[in-house]
DNA sequence: GATGAATGAGGCTTCATTCAT
DNA sequence: TATGAATGAAGCCTCATTCAT
């Protein structure tokens, strides 16, 4: 048998398609998730016919991979330019609201497909293998800037992926605002002093 | 339309036969996810005929409901042994450790399963409330058992929310320790000074 | 993923059903071909559901595999039947005007199937070894059965293969008449002559 | 309804272009046979375009019946040119072998494309009736040469006709040399000896 | 003429659920 | 209760063919 390959884009069309049925499928991961979506739907979704989307993608899954790398980029670059932004000597107090702010931000814009994905790690290896790898970016290039901030590199690796991780379940509280017995802003105060403390 | 109900189990082997399904589909979705599991596989591993299974329960997604209340017991069962064990006075320094490694522990036991069905929680609400409830749950009463064995009740919800977030983050690391530019060691001592922090 | 098992008849009724699906696969093969056939098409042939295919058989080669079985059987066992029902001495004279009436038999009832199958030898890797089983079993077997006869062995092997050949192409030709200007009564005499001469 | 009309080559480039086409689809028949076959597959080897096949033919099945064509010259000519070569008086057992490896040699170079025609033969009639016509021609054809030559008329149609599947069948099996328990030497002098005792 | 993107019907297969026994 | 065969809707994907450029 004759394998097939997938299009790689020549014409400005192909662009355009292409960036439909991502835009397409990330709308519908987000909405109902990886298995309440079919490749039909993402088509229709896309105002495209269903072969064509196996012209751009290997199978559903590659769309979903697709899909990942567009929502990772998202995360990553907007945070990353807040790093950038900061200069020399720094104040731990004044950055980290800042940062709160911008994980906040971030996560009110792709809560949904955050989830969407993520759910997938444990069953998908390639998916799972992305997110490690982004905890990895994020941790070991923020600890660089901050190294190059001044900040003291004694346990950096630590003290920057332990704050992630305490970032990203705020913000995740914290636009659900699920449990209406905690007061959102005093822990957001207590997340704030738990990272600055973490940093002195 | 006769809406079909579903057997209430009233003899000793019925209760068995339900039981052996829960626990083929408890293996079943913790191995393979939810989506990944069919129903007649969960019949074979039960050693059940596929039939039968709907004898037990009213579609697939009533096992997973199930096990997913399985799962939540073993999850808030042994914590709350723990923290019932304690006698007034307590010494944060002393407890928190013992704390990290209940939680370990059991996440030891459950981490594939609580993956497969937390991955749920953004498709299904009955899931997501269940998750819920359990968090509240945690919440509550831990807070109420660690007033009364005198810790101060100021914001006590947000600090073992915030805790137990920072708990679940750090146990789920721990057993796939997962980066290799991580000190485990370290971090720990950083989740647990943080925590007693809190409560002092 | 978990692997599907096909499923072993344990009813009665599995038999039949696996039978029922069988003989339509062998009819639609037969009537046109295997590219021409789609599993709805045998399933609703059989008076069965599509799903239940998938029950029986991996995957619609599989059927074909299955209907070549039938097929081959079909072909083996009234040849040996006539070798078998010879006994020594015997005339060569005899024997192949009742041989050629056996294979035109033979071909009469199964030459659509055979070409179906047959023509799937080329693309198909076990059909391919079937085929040759086929030949080989036939030409070994008959071999020793002539010798057993008093047929000398002096490359028995070539001539039996060798014959086999001439009385394929002929009742091939025969039942279908093909070329007006063939005297077909002429033409097996030919192959009557040719064949006892080899075996003289 | 419109109905599209196939273009008519007149430029020398349109003809390479058709030949181009026809080319990679003999080879790919060859290859991977007809269904295994797809347009796209055909136009990528023939360094063409999609589109364009349809320029040249109605759909797949055309591009067929112009492979069969060639594939039939291929056959045909080489064996009429052996046969035109021939001048009075002819020894048949000098011919003979002439014709074998002729044949053999056709055989060598076109097996496979023959394979994955001939196995079209039982689903579409077109293809049937060119291979009918094929055989009618040869049989015909060199039957009036033999005539012109001195040998016998009587039932030289026959003769031919049957010499020629002898022939083809050992020829098909001279070069796959597919049975171990075959010795093709000796197997070859009896093809020989039987031809050459028909036309005496 | 030529390109290659786009179409959409149709094929294969799965699986939650029901039914006859 | 229990079995496991049966159902059929629905999903994924292919590919001959058409169309816009």
């Amino acid at each position: 048998m004759i394998k097939k390959s997938v299009r790689q884009p020549r014409q400005e069309r192909s662009t355009i398609t292409k960036q439909k049925i991502i835009d397409a499928g990330y709308a519908l991961f987000s909405e109902v998730g990886y298995y309440g979506t079919n490749t039909a739907e993402i088509a229709k979704r896309a105002g495209v016919s269903t072969g064509i989307v196996y012209g751009y993608f290997s199978d559903k899954r590659d769309i979903l991979v697709c899909v990942l790398e567009i929502y990772l980029k998202k995360v990553v670059e907007p945070l990353f330019k807040t790093f950038k932004k900061l200069t020399a000597p720094i104040a731990v107090e004044d950055i980290v609201p800042i940062v709160i702010d911008e994980v906040i931000k971030i996560h009110k814009t792709n809560s949904k497909i955050h989830e969407a994905l993520h759910s997938l790690s444990g069953s998908d290896e390639a998916v799972n293998a992305k997110f490690m790898a982004l905890e990895d970016k994020l941790t070991l290039e923020i600890s660089d800037i901050l190294i190059s901030l001044g900040i003291s590199e004694q346990n950096i690796n630590e003290k920057v992926h332990f704050s992630m991780g305490i970032l990203q379940d705020f913000a995740h509280e914290f636009i659900y605002d699920k449990h209406e017995y905690i007061n959102y802003v005093y822990m957001r105060n207590m997340v704030k002093n738990t990272i600055v403390n973490l940093f002195k």
